[in-house]
DNA sequence: CTGAAAGCGCTTACAG
DNA sequence: CTGAAAGCGCTTACAG
């Protein structure tokens, strides 16, 4: 006694070619390629799969046709994480429109088990999407060994593997230019978080922004060493930046400009300076790095570096999905950063101009 | 002649197998479950493994094994639509949470080709959280079909479907209420798009919000048809705000008061208002609803409805990691929101305390 | 401790 | 226009 209603047992092809009286050839044309079988045998199987509530299992399909089309982004951090930092919707809105486009849809993969190691081979994905990772650990070969293609976005990629990166050198030695500029001596940065312990080992994106905050001191004959100068790490999130705001102003003498890596972190110190009362810029000038949608929104409005964030995310996918097409070469685009002058810094209080050159 | 590097095509079990003289259950052993092989044969396998590059195919595991390790969010709207509002991230860092504690992956799923009804059986996943659907095509019977687990957020589930909602009519009232008691009588109500075309055929959170609004007007012996309220719909993000804004602006007769179903949109409408010098809260009043970080952090800060996003986020996920792990009873849960009344609203201009009841 | 074999649910030449 | 059969790369009873 067959059932008229929708099984509760998982219906496949081959209950309903046997339904049928037809092979699973029929019924998996029938789905995919009509214009194989007469449209009556096309329709009266559709009927049956219809009447059985047959839903085509999507792994099987991917098992034969060896892609899932799915678009993986590799994350260095868990999601939640990941999620704080309002530049990861703004990349993913960026991978988003191409997903959109190509019909894909799109796997988040955190590490797991606190490995981006181990998260790599267990996604079910067509190809990846590297974000923010330091590479050292075998990332890289791990990739490879997954036979699908990949793109590295803020990493220090091979050359043999497509890459987008922005112009952080530039963008980072313009933020330390404009401080230094406006007269700062007692400078913090506020790079972010890395499983490295020193700063001196950074690499990729953090190692190019501290060699631009590098350069920039270098032009007013300072340094990374000098006494005035600090640097330290915070994670990149409101609560980072205020937990850094809390470290650097508990100080015995607190910096008069931070510049920090991250815009979230630096609304996290305007947040935490407004709470202690500490005037920026007035008191404390904060410099940004992304150039969020709420930089400009921001009391005061945030003096930062702008990094197209959404293009990079749109531009990487771009690059997958052609790859995932066609064999295709492997390009490096490095986009361009700009200094966004707002309201958040200024001179020094009682530096009476320390500066006597005009540029 | 074979190569001792990776090769470049893509190794599978057998070929280990071939290579290490053992059968395929003895490499599969090796890596899932190594204690039923001698430690000798076992990393003998695992050289082999390593020499040739290995990396298991997780499609084929996820064949035999029934399940992909990820979990699926089913959006209303593409990705890039999606990550214009800020609801999302913060929801996502909810479901994150349960990801990174389960090992599982998160995969997002956008309509595909126009349609959630044709995204749901493409996606390999092991179950759904459905967010924000208004539920009336038959995307309920399709995720039956698929006989996978899902949970219902913010939607009209159907008694057997978990699901999680916040008392969304509550919130609405609270805020209409807030409003009229200030002494506003033109209002405007800028609703979250929908595909519907006409505010009374909402269903779920609109039409629960909608009704709340109603309740609100109501009790003041006002109502939705009055002809100093109007409804109105924008996109849950700033530009959706700054176009509501120009809409209601450019009347004969603008609102003195606007209430959004969305923070983003009320933010929008905050920059707009801005923008032509309108002051907030005196001039125009506006209240959100969501209570997101950037809310408290606007200028004026922002009157909204708070619901906890992340915790409908985490609980979701919660009860579809559950329902994974084996049956479990289709709960609705319920959670609360709260009227957050900070600077952006106020009695209106010369409204001279319209009111003189004292509730 | 190890292997031969079946099976997961599809797709796709190939033959008729 | 239709069907029998092989195959995708694994896992897992089952037998030895």
């Amino acid at each position: 006694m067959r059932s008229r209603r929708v099984s509760h047992q998982k219906v496949t092809i081959s209950q309903i070619a046997k339904e049928a009286g037809v092979s699973k050839t029929a019924v998996s044309f029938a789905f995919n390629d009509p214009s194989q079988l007469s449209p009556a045998t096309a329709s009266h199987i559709r009927a049956i799969a219809e009447r059985l509530g047959y839903s085509p299992d999507p792994i099987a399909r991917s098992m034969t046709t060896r892609q899932t089309n799915a678009l993986g982004v590799l994350l260095p951090q868990d999601i939640a994480t990941t999620m704080d930092n309002p530049f990861f919707p703004q990349f993913l809105r960026g991978i988003g429109v191409v997903c959109g486009a190509a019909g894909k849809t799109l796997m988040l993969v955190p590490p797991l088990w606190g490995s981006v190691l181990k998260a790599i081979p267990h996604a079910t994905v067509d190809g990846f999407v590297v974000v923010g990772l330091e590479v050292d650990r075998g990332e890289v070969q791990q990739l490879r060994r997954r036979h699908v293609p990949f793109v590295m976005v803020d990493s220090d990629a091979p050359d043999d593997v497509p890459a987008i990166n922005v112009d952080d050198h530039c963008g980072a030695r313009a933020a330390m230019l404009h401080i230094l500029g406006q007269g700062h001596r007692r400078i913090a940065i506020v790079c972010l978080e890395s499983w490295r312990q020193r700063y001196e080992e950074y690499t990729g994106t953090l190692a190019a922004r501290l060699a631009g905050y590098r350069a920039g001191l270098e032009a007013y004959g300072r340094s990374l060493d000098d006494g005035d100068v600090q640097v330290i790490a915070a994670s990149a999130s409101r609560a980072g930046g205020v937990e850094a705001f809390t470290r650097l102003w508990n100080d015995q003498s607190p910096p008069t400009a931070i510049i920090t890596m991250s815009d979230i972190t630096a609304l996290g110190i305007l947040d935490a300076a407004a709470a202690r009362s500490v005037r920026v810029p007035e008191q404390l000038a904060v410099v940004g790095f992304d150039d969020l949608p709420e930089a400009a929104h921001a009391t005061p409005p945030l003096t930062t570096v702008r990094q197209p964030i959404e293009a990079k995310g749109k531009l990487a996918a771009e690059l997958l999905v052609q790859a995932l097409e066609q064999e295709s070469e492997p390009v490096h685009h490095v986009l361009r950063t700009e200094l966004i002058i707002r309201g958040s810094t200024c001179a020094p209080l009682r530096s009476g101009r320390a500066n006597n050159e005009s540029a």
